[in-house]
DNA sequence: GTGGATGCAAACCATTTGCACGCCA
DNA sequence: TGGCGTGCAAATGGTTTGCATCCAC
């Protein structure tokens, strides 16, 4: 289940209702969203400013709470971290994120640590196409 | 070889001092360089200045020329398109940006493609990690 | 009560654009 | 010569920061 007031505790950060809508909200979304889709996402009774959004994402990040990711069409995108590895695909016209399942690089990671003598901390995959609704158009 | 007038013409870009100057540059750098990398690299005499060097790779970029990506750091890298395709991995210290020869992605790719219905036109791959320099540090 | 959390406005910074001038074809 | 290319300065846009106020603990 999901804790996060112990989590935020753990952490120590302090329990406010910002913190906690913007946890549930990627919690139960299914793909990572940008700053202003979760703005636009959270309850507007819980709805920290702009602002308040920017520090809370960076300290869930800096936590190890949120995975932050600068994707290609140069908006940041965060999800919860520790939900099953996965990676996606973006769509260059309407910007649709799609998940995709399998996950070919780990070992790719280990031969590319072998082969460059880097201690590799983490890896982004980013597809970019034209997902199924804009190639009709 | 490298025919940069020839190259220019085709795509119906004048032959001017500052383009061929950043060809060359890019021609002869064994990874990706950011805009700032670019400027300081290259000829004072042939420089052009900060907005044509952002006008040039862009318009490269599109004629398909160069290929430009946006690194997790948030600067975008660019590099002669049509070179053997490689990634790359990056130091989260200093920087420091080293080839991966292998590319295990393309059949990935095509699994993606099957699994989201997106037609795929693009894939980064982005390692981070601790180059050999700084793990020394 | 105290230190962290918030909100507003202003600052940042890489990148882009408007406009007048300069140069390639 | 005509139109693309250039340079300067100003605008843009997402993100960050300063500072005064507010609230969780």
């Amino acid at each position: 289940m999901k804790d996060f007031e112990k989590l935020l505790r753990d952490n120590n950060l302090k329990v406010t209702k910002g913190r906690i809508a913007i946890l549930e909200l990627l919690y139960s979304s299914k793909i990572p969203m940008n700053t202003e889709e979760i703005f636009n996402y959270v309850d507007k009774d819980e709805l920290p400013s702009f602002t308040s959004l920017y520090r809370i994402l960076n300290q869930l990040s800096e936590a190890g709470i949120l995975e932050k990711n600068l994707y290609q069409n140069g908006l940041l995108y965060y999800e919860l971290k520790g939900k099953k590895h996965r990676h996606y695909i973006i769509c260059s016209k309407c910007g649709k994120i799609s998940p995709i399942e399998h996950c070919p690089i780990s070992e790719f990671v280990e031969e590319a640590s072998i082969e460059t003598g880097y201690v590799v901390e983490d890896h982004v995959v980013e597809l970019i196409g034209i997902c199924p609704n804009c190639q009709k158009s």
